[in-house]
DNA sequence: GATGAATGAGAGTTCATTCAT
DNA sequence: GATGAATGAACTCTCATTCAT
């Protein structure tokens, strides 16, 4: 993965396919032979990594108005100036925490991945279903509230989620809704026009799940599985 | 409505069942009340629809944390400090203010007035499906959004969005399910069960065009009017 | 008593000794038979009576800058701004209320009073005395205690203090001194060359008192008769 | 003397009893410890002594409601921000400060240093009249007079003043009467009874050059003289 | 006279950011 | 790279004082 950073804020992620980029060969944390002077690579990456993840848990804990680069700091065991190092400003380091997180945020429902003479829905069931019931395991749903909350304020960041999670998502169930009707799974266009009725429980339920409802939680899974239901009318 | 406000904030909001409360009859308060010396009520009424007019702009365009009181009092055209003498606190006022607009914020589905014979789909695309074609006019998506994004901060809010929109509108739909169910509309409970269903794509709605992509936006009534069609299977 | 009050603080007091300046004849609080408009004078003393109360008070539980103009009208039961048509500023007020006080706070050892014949030391146990025993009763302790945490402040304050309370009361020990010195009750002059001697006692007790130890306070009274006990050799 | 300080203001002050903690034999400690990075401790010590010398005089100048928080960073040479990362409020600030100054404002009239044989009478003019001559030098009385001005503020400060200042002191005086009642020195109890008898003086004075009579001070050393003589009756 | 809404300077406090070490 | 002291702008809130009514 790799981050080009401007000034202000994030603008480019190019995701690297590359695996497997440092120290192919020879085995787990061999301690270093010859050491350079200063500070190694790995440890930067890992003081990189430690505040990074200080950032993120304190940003969806407090949101980015309330938390303090101090308290990021500390929790991540750095100095509060080092933090400048790696990230131009506060506002960067939240774009840059997020962003990475709402990489991994993706629903992977891969249609490539439906197997030959598989039905659209059994694809669906077997799949995003199983996504959806863990979707609120992780960070999912979280970063998921995090962008909603602060978008507003990191349009840039709302662009990133729209195109890196939003997007693809709706791109494959329109060639999943296409194919359905292509073999008769769905007897009309509707589904391929309107890709979120098939999404709308997911948003509905973070929404009600992270925000509006704690205390009494709708099952987003079994929401999902009714609109699939309804979908593919087994009425 | 009755709001008893305490120093901090808000804390209840007791919905008086007003029966007529206006027009007393005749007399007592008929004649001019007696002036009072010094600003009129009137004026002082004036002045805080102004504070809370200007609040609520500011707090829907920056949220919470980035709205300075000094902007609010300038664009209220008062001096700063007069807004501590109607809001002890930048808090107390943002609940005042966001308050005020979740009470307008009401979804009126009700129920009661569905005509005797009336099918419980044919009400709901009476009055509901046009509620919600209205539902991006004024102010109550951008209501829900800063519920949303302040919730965190504010569960005061959150609590009473919950109790004096949510809840209700679950409610409706429950006792409308319930009907349909009884007069064979719907052949299960499933939307008793689960009114969520019927709601998805309000809250997708409201996610989807103010948070996520506000370039493409959806058609919340179109989907609404779809889920509709599946729930009452006109496959 | 006439005050003399130019725009910020007080200069004069000019001890009136007029007694029964308004309404000599026809009695007690007879309703005025015909009202003029507008409000009476007698009206106007209340008020500003009620004003000089309730600022007394305060002052003296919070000290000067945290007494809150507000609050004192509050407590005198008029509008703030009433209080600036009779106090042009708040520190005039102050001043007036503390100077008030510290005319009555004159500890009366009026030597004139002393009887033909009567030792200085009984005449100071029959009158000084039972004054200091009084002492902590009333404000006259409390208002010491004003001038000496606001006398920085204001230095106006403090001059009357002395010249009012200090000094006469100064003067008359003197005389006191001069005249034992004279009959042989004291052999020397200290105490007319330090006349703080007989006095410091008092000081020393409202300090403690008031200030440092208020938990374990002394008798003043008993420590000024052991004091004069010493002073004329009781040993 | 070990501060022990929590958030707000101060709390304990324990007094150590440290027997020679310094130069603890010859080594651990000897070279100089390894410089950490950034700014170094000597520093940061000189800092605060900035702060507190500049607070010290704007406090004792102005009195705290008086004393700008900007103003004392101005007089310390620094910015308003950094006082905060000293002192959590200025109450703390105040506290730290006055505190400080209590401890060096003892009267040490150690009376465990009395010489074999020696009179108390001669032991206190030896000892404590040399003191008292002093107590104007410094900031001693300045620092009573703070103590006295804002006590009803700070009701902690006054209990260390108590405790720290003015009991030890009477214990002293108490002992030391005692003393002189069992070697004859004194024929009653009056003064181990009443040990204010012998410091009344003191208050007095600090009342009368600090507060009341600037311009016509009393000699505090002399008056203390002279209750000497009275109490040890050198009629 | 009387009211209390309105003003606005100023205070305490926070915190992103810089920089000497 | 790493530290954390230092900076200073910005923000919330207070309150003496004014003034339209």
């Amino acid at each position: 993965m790799c981050h080009i950073q401007n000034r202000k804020g994030l603008t480019l992620v190019l995701p690297a396919k590359s695996r497997m980029d440092r120290k192919p060969k020879l085995a787990l944390r061999d301690k270093p032979v010859v050491r350079r002077r200063g500070t190694s690579p790995e440890k930067t990456a890992l003081t990189r990594q430690a505040i990074v993840d200080a950032a993120l848990s304190e940003f969806l804990e407090r949101g980015f108005a309330n938390t303090a680069i101090e308290t990021v700091a500390k929790r991540a065991g750095v100095a509060k100036g080092l933090i400048y190092r790696y990230f131009t400003t506060k506002e960067a380091l939240f774009s840059a925490v997020v962003q990475q997180e709402i990489v991994n945020a993706h629903l992977d429902v891969d249609d490539a991945k439906r197997k030959a003479g598989e039905k659209v829905e059994d694809f669906l069931r077997r799949t995003l279903v199983v996504t959806i019931h863990a979707i609120e395991k992780k960070s999912r749903a979280e970063i998921a509230r995090v962008v909603i909350a602060e978008g507003a304020r990191f349009p840039a960041l709302v662009e990133i989620y729209r195109r890196d999670v939003l997007d693809p998502l709706l791109q494959r169930v329109k060639r999943l809704a296409l194919a359905a009707k292509q073999s008769g799974e769905l007897s009309d266009d509707r589904l391929y026009k309107n890709p979120h009725l098939l999404l709308a429980p997911i948003w509905a339920g973070i929404v009600i799940n992270k925000f509006l409802d704690r205390a009494n939680p709708v099952d987003i899974g079994a929401l999902f599985e009714m609109q699939l239901d309804m979908i593919f009318a087994k009425a």
